[in-house]
DNA sequence: GGATGTGAATCCATTCACAGCA
DNA sequence: TGCTGTGAATGGATTCACATCC
């Protein structure tokens, strides 16, 4: 293998690939092949191929990738070994339903911080968190929390930004609507439900 | 302006560019340059001008694109001119969220039917919307309604996507884990919280 | 035989550079 | 002069086809 860029969208399909492989049906074989894989994700195989190949000669060939082996190599790219805590900024309806999520366990992420504006949140307990205000984000380098889920108004969401970053968060999934500005060595991946929703009418027959 | 297949990314980036107008402050002037608007959405000039021409000549050279027109076309090309409705799979924990979301107004799209499996919560009002059960969706065709939002637990994704399917849903926004299979004249967009923030730590500094 | 890993080819999207118009 | 609209150039990602290895 020569080197090569690892491309992003390569980076978001290995989640995906590491939840086809626990959905697939032990039926008694160690192994699984990119074809079969593919199936199961609907994607195609080369891809799934090439996707591996960037992080070396995983596979046997004539065999296909150890089930085992597989999952451990993508949960070693990925830094998925060990548990991650997650702050969540925002405890208003969207932030409330992602602290319930139950899909992020599977990945070894876990929200254990909530940070809110509103006073009248702030101390309450939930599922063994206690919510604190917002001006605590800086303790967070401390705690070794690099992983902020933001559930804010877009108004306050630069300012917001700001502090986590100054706290040494490294990683930010935006849920707000607006375009974050952060240093290079911060990632942010943006979720924009309303931009989402908005583009299903154009799909649509005209006058549906 | 020759034929060219509109790329998907540019319709992702349309309802971007609505927002970005309606954030503009009003100086006065009645035109906004790509310059200008790329600055806003921290795109960059060429793209806004290449995504707004494949729909022909709607600005002025030497003056820019007068901001109600280009509003106008825009919410024409994504079909946002008239309200659409839209019906909530799944009053769980995030759909309960996305019922009382705001960031749909702006685009027009509202959410005015709820259909859930749980017995226990059939047949309550919330926000005036009383919530049905899903073997009722069926009569989604007869009420004009053409997309969907789908939160429930992947095992019944495409159980209740065929379901969607075949009332003539056309547009279907996709927060389970699973892929959906439909025909070619429907369109899914995907929304996977969870593998969404599982890249996140590929991305930190080893070891944080 | 059967599957991987990968250069080459293709496809798609972004960016550039500039002709043309107000 | 200033800005749009667009062919051409670039860049990135997917797909193909096949050499290679178990």
């Amino acid at each position: 293998m020569r080197y090569h860029k690892v491309p992003d969208e390569t980076i978001r399909r290995l989640p995906v690939y590491l939840r086809g492989l626990c959905s697939f049906p032990n039926n008694g074989s160690h192994s699984i092949s990119s074809q079969q894989l593919a199936d199961i994700l609907h994607v195609k195989s080369p891809q799934v191929r090439k996707d591996l190949s960037y992080f070396g000669d995983i596979g046997t060939p004539g065999v296909g990738y150890d089930i085992q082996k597989l999952t451990k190599h993508i949960r070693a790219i990925l830094q998925l070994n060990n548990v991650h805590c997650a702050a969540l900024v925002g405890y208003g309806n969207l932030g409330a339903a992602l602290l319930k999520y139950t899909g992020f366990g599977t990945f070894c992420i876990e929200i254990n911080t909530v940070f809110e504006k509103d006073p009248r949140k702030i101390g309450r307990v939930v599922r063994n968190i206690k919510i604190e205000e917002v001006s605590k984000i800086s303790s967070l380098s401390k705690r070794g929390i690099s992983i902020a889920i933001l559930a804010i108004p877009a108004a306050e969401s630069q300012d917001v930004t700001d502090k986590l970053v100054n706290a040494g968060v490294g990683g930010i999934l935006n849920f707000t609507s607006s375009y974050l500005s952060v240093p290079a060595n911060v990632k942010v991946i943006n979720i924009d439900i309303g931009v989402s929703l908005a583009c299903l009418p154009y799909y649509l027959p005209v006058g549906a």
